[in-house]
DNA sequence: TTAAAAAAAGCAAGCGTTTGCATTTTTGAT
DNA sequence: ATCAAAAATGCAAACGCTTGCTTTTTTTAA
């Protein structure tokens, strides 16, 4: 019948097509308004924006995602969901993102479930994410080769990056570590020790060599280095223990993280039952809001973390946008903050 | 020129097409071997997933969506991102999420920046989602009702929904909080108080009132109520000092969470010169990973947190696949669990 | 064998936008 | 008033998939 086009969708959100029906403008018009408002005049816009209220109308991200081929998404890219830094992290590369219109989405890497087929959401998820922060620490080149197969941007946030396609921001973790080592033997520690986590990971290695190098310039023999495996309270705790039962005890410990540095302290004051030897020297590195947790006045090489952040998601939104302004290396330099009050 | 079709795309990402003309089978098939596997036999299915495989295909989800007008994404609201608490909520939500299929995304509450017209980008996510799990506790009726508006599932996490027409999960948060009670009764506490953050949130008033109540039982007198404004520990490490300076300072308190609990006690401690009078009580409320990161082995009322999000998540995601089955309240119980054991 | 039922595959019409290009309207300068 | 340039708008072809329906193939039962 010829009036059939006049009926309409009894269900469902309305559309841009129903916008411009009822505002009598185009539909391309009404698709300006929300994408390119400066290219419609300000009358038209008015009455679109109108309407478009009325009618409850917004844009239907899919189908926007699928005509302009921009998601206006990206993933941060982390190994592991649950510590406590990688919440600081999510956290400003999402209100960095919404100022530019942009919204971040988690990508774990543990999940290795490539089973079946190509066909798992994460990969599709990483299909459709315009760029990548990549923030995993001890990630594989490989894998990190991976998510730029698609010629998709990604900047490596946390380490150097290997690849000179890609930009990173990072902290200079040796320069930090070293001033632990100047900053113990300032203050005549005698026996200083190393604790760190993964040792695979880069920052750890990072953190190692530049104390340990420092220490011994200083010292002229090498510190004490323990490697627990990983970022965990628990195990630094229990690491607390053996260290004090060496013969002769460090005085200064340096932690490779602030979760360690807690751990550590918490299980030095467990076992430290003769108190009058004084209390041996923890410093941490990192910037986790973790400290506001507790009650130590943690004394820790910090990094301008939310600086960071927000500069690499910054910098990848603009190169995303433009045609890639060549890769850049982006340091940023640590120091150390003598018992930081809490907040 | 009629071999023009023969032309491929020379940039950008395989499609279910460009499969299909590969193996020789409609794209139909190829579409279906993704999204419903059961569909097509075995012979194809393993041909086509070959051939994918080979071509780096995996389908696109913007297409998927617009075509479905399903996408398999959940929105987790929350009302503060840093709370640790939502760390693991997120996280969990994940977790079950990805085992059937759909994928998480964080909706922060706090931004009411519905100033640019209806264009903004919340806005529009909010659309995309097929259902929402709403868990923040001081959320009013009206955002929630905003939500339900475009018939999409909504499971409300942490109260008992309001809405008859909405399920929800959460605590018993009330006899929690009167098993407190009992136990401060039972170990001879004689100046019971309560120490809560927002008293607007919902979980706050539930435990404030189980508790107040069972002390009124037991003692014949209120306790203390304290209600610092905000689930944070400095705020709760400086309540310790103002209530130790109480003519009659409590010798039991009961935290409406753990993070305040911690807080307290760190308190307690930093202001506590004589020692002998003997440590106060302090017992916490909740499961979250805090507990992990600090030496104190909390008394807390605990309830399975982790069980109660993916119990949420899996009916949220029910009830978007098949023809809603009627809203369900599931309540949890709590118990109080004594000194628990650092992980 | 053969017919009916079940399984597998294909057709084609969407899904709701964006965008290059063409067209119309407005503006500004003569 | 006149015309070129600029601004505003419209047209229609994608974008890559899903799905109701139809057609073909295979299986099952008689």
């Amino acid at each position: 019948m010829a009036h059939e086009k006049s009926l309409r969708k009894t269900h469902g959100v309305a559309t841009a097509q129903d916008v411009a029906k009822d505002v009598g403008v185009s539909l391309t018009t009404v698709s300006r308004c929300f994408a390119n408002p400066e290219l419609v005049s300000k009358r038209t816009r008015d009455k679109i924006f109108a309407v478009a209220n009325r009618l409850g109308y917004s844009p239907n991200i899919a189908a926007r995602v699928l005509a302009s081929r921009r998601s206006n998404l990206i993933g941060l890219m982390v190994d592991d969901f649950k510590d406590p830094d990688n919440l600081d992290l999510f956290h400003f590369v999402s209100a960095e993102a919404q100022q530019r219109n942009f919204h971040a989405i988690l990508l774990n890497t543990n999940h290795e479930r490539s089973a079946i087929g190509s066909g798992s959401i994460e990969n599709s998820l990483l299909q459709q994410v315009d760029g990548l922060l990549v923030s995993a620490s001890y990630l594989s080149q490989e894998t990190i080769d991976r998510c730029a197969i698609q010629d998709k941007r990604v900047v490596i946030l946390g380490r150097k990056s290997g690849d000179p396609a890609f930009s990173s921001v990072y902290s200079d973790n040796e320069g930090g570590a070293a001033q632990v080592a100047d900053y113990f033997h300032a203050n005549k520690i005698q026996r200083p020790a190393f604790v760190g986590g993964n040792a695979q990971a880069t920052v750890t290695a990072e953190r190692r060599a530049g104390f340990v190098q420092r220490v011994e310039q200083h010292y002229g023999f090498q510190p004490i280095v323990r490697e627990i495996g990983a970022n965990d309270y628990t195990m630094a705790f229990n690491m607390a223990e053996e260290l004090l039962c060496l013969p002769k005890p460090p005085d200064g410990y340096f932690c490779a993280t602030e979760l360690l540095a807690v751990g550590l302290l918490d299980g030095l004051q467990e076992m430290n039952s003769n108190p009058e030897r004084g209390t041996p020297l923890v410093v941490g590195f990192g910037s986790s809001t973790l400290s506001r947790l507790t009650r130590y006045k943690l004394t820790s090489v910090t990094y301008p973390i939310e600086d960071m952040v927000r500069t690499a998601t910054s910098h990848l939104i603009d190169t995303i946008g433009s045609g890639m302004t060549g890769p850049k290396r982006i340091p940023f330099p640590c120091v150390l903050t003598e018992g930081a009050p809490i907040d």
